[in-house]
DNA sequence: CTTTCGCTGTTTATGCCGTACACGAAGTAA
DNA sequence: TTACTTCGTGTACGGCATAAACAGCGAAAG
């Protein structure tokens, strides 16, 4: 269907397709396809299921969709449209990126089969590139490095994402079983006789720690918020004291943003180095 | 073949069987299995190719073994056999509980597909207990509350498997096609031609954020285990203000662990508390 | 008007997959 | 011997993604 099937980024940019009244489209295949997958997980996801919900062959969404990775990756992008507007809120970093983190876990939470994609090259649509723009602001202002603001972005991104992985596995398999996940683990009783051997296990169930378990992902945000926050702490400690570019200390700034270089001829040459290295 | 399809404990959990000098065996299959999985992921690993790399028909497997399924889990619990000896060290928490988490990532390095099993409702085998018990102890003799001890165990786990998940995925993918992901992500030039509109992004872009990345795992660790430190200094800190149980305050002891109780009646009493609520 | 062509949807077929089921051979106990 | 269990095999079914050839249809060109 595309003529550069490889690449798959025209699909994802271009711009809206007018829809006819009837007949086959890709953004009505990709919505189906969203629907199916909320309802069934990406496992239930199937070319044949997508086609029978529009009243099509399955062959006709090949005139549309080059396969069943390039409608994941529309999908993906359709469903990122659905973060609220980054309201430009001058609130604190760690209050910022929790917000993201929370919306990036709504957002799982409505779509679950989100967390289900596989696979590193998934070009980003404008949905996509959006939200990341707006993740990395949170921590662009602060004295992080550049390499270190994104690497951070990354880890609450993977982060949100197992935590939502998890849980919809959890759900599934309970909706499928019709037997809760507590339920299931006190019903395997023969487990329990063997884990007298563990001690740290033993003395941990004797204390009551799985009597009222964590939220996981409070307590896992909490702790990654915790560590980003250490790392901040500790590059404010040491930005202070030298200018970024040649390194003599530089004193202060009275009142508004930190320094970050001691004078302008030093701004103006780092801004160059940074321009063409 | 097992009499209680649903459960799956005894087969993880019974004795070594004696093995016949040929014919088939469950740990011959599962071995095959480890084999197949090492070499093309848990994608490829069908029935068919293990069967084939034993020089047997597909259904004889299914003598030995209920399922795909259960086949993964008794292919979890031998690889986890492959953790080194639990050394007894006297060191501090941290130092232990990175040592595990690297021993966890080592141990998916070799055996990639580890990451890539999922489902919640995996019943653990004796290696598996084992580990999960020693990484529980590095963080028991902490200040940590029970609850928060086994839910920082479950965020490194979960955070070890997220990372490597991203890495095999990036390997195969490049052993699959030949190219490697800077290159990949290099070639992708009508993409970056529309990023201009967002200008986070192409601040970090220009500030060479993306020129030499930060060693995900490496960068990821660190920042959990700050995020872990950060609640036991925050526990450390209050521990000792009042008694677990009355809340009266206690005084420090002298030497040795610190106390908890401000009696042996109220030791007495929270023990009692916990084993009968 | 007719011819041509490109777009769209259908039909058919191929090759994977997990596994249910019936069968036969071989070993074991009565 | 007979009866019964254990183990491996062969066939078959339904599901999956998708390749390839084909048919209708609208628009443009002659």
């Amino acid at each position: 269907m595309t003529r550069d099937p490889d690449d798959g980024v025209e699909l994802l940019w271009r711009e809206k397709e007018h829809e006819p009244r009837r007949g086959l489209t890709t953004g009505r295949i990709v919505r189906a396809a969203v629907e199916l997958a909320d309802a069934e997980g990406l496992e239930g996801l199937s070319m044949r299921k997508v086609a029978d919900r529009l009243g099509f062959t399955t062959m006709s969404l090949y005139r549309h969709v080059p396969g069943r990775e390039q409608l994941i990756e529309l999908m993906l992008d359709e469903v990122m449209g659905e973060h609220p507007r980054p309201q430009e809120g001058e609130a604190g970093w760690r209050t910022r990126l929790e917000a993201v983190a929370r919306q990036a876990w709504e957002l799982r939470r409505r779509h679950p089969w989100m967390a289900e994609v596989r696979g590193t090259r998934h070009v980003p649509g404008p949905n996509g590139v959006a939200h990341y723009d707006h993740m990395l602001a949170a921590l662009a202002g602060t004295s992080l490095r550049p390499s270190e603001v994104i690497a951070a972005i990354a880890l609450v991104g993977r982060f949100v994402d197992a935590e939502a992985l998890v849980l919809v596995e959890t759900q599934r398999e309970e909706r499928r079983s019709g037997v809760s996940e507590q339920e299931w683990w006190g019903a395997r009783e023969s487990l329990y006789e063997r884990l007298d051997r563990y001690p740290t296990l033993t003395h941990l169930w004797e204390c009551g720690g799985w009597d009222q378990p964590e939220d996981s992902f409070e307590f896992g945000l909490a702790r990654v918020l915790d560590g980003i926050e250490a790392l901040i702490n500790k590059r404010d400690e040491t930005r202070d004291d030298s200018c970024q570019e040649c390194g003599t200390p530089l004193e202060p700034a009275p009142s508004g943003r930190p320094r970050v270089y001691c004078s302008r001829a030093c701004r103006q040459r780092a801004y160059r180095n940074r321009r063409r290295p």
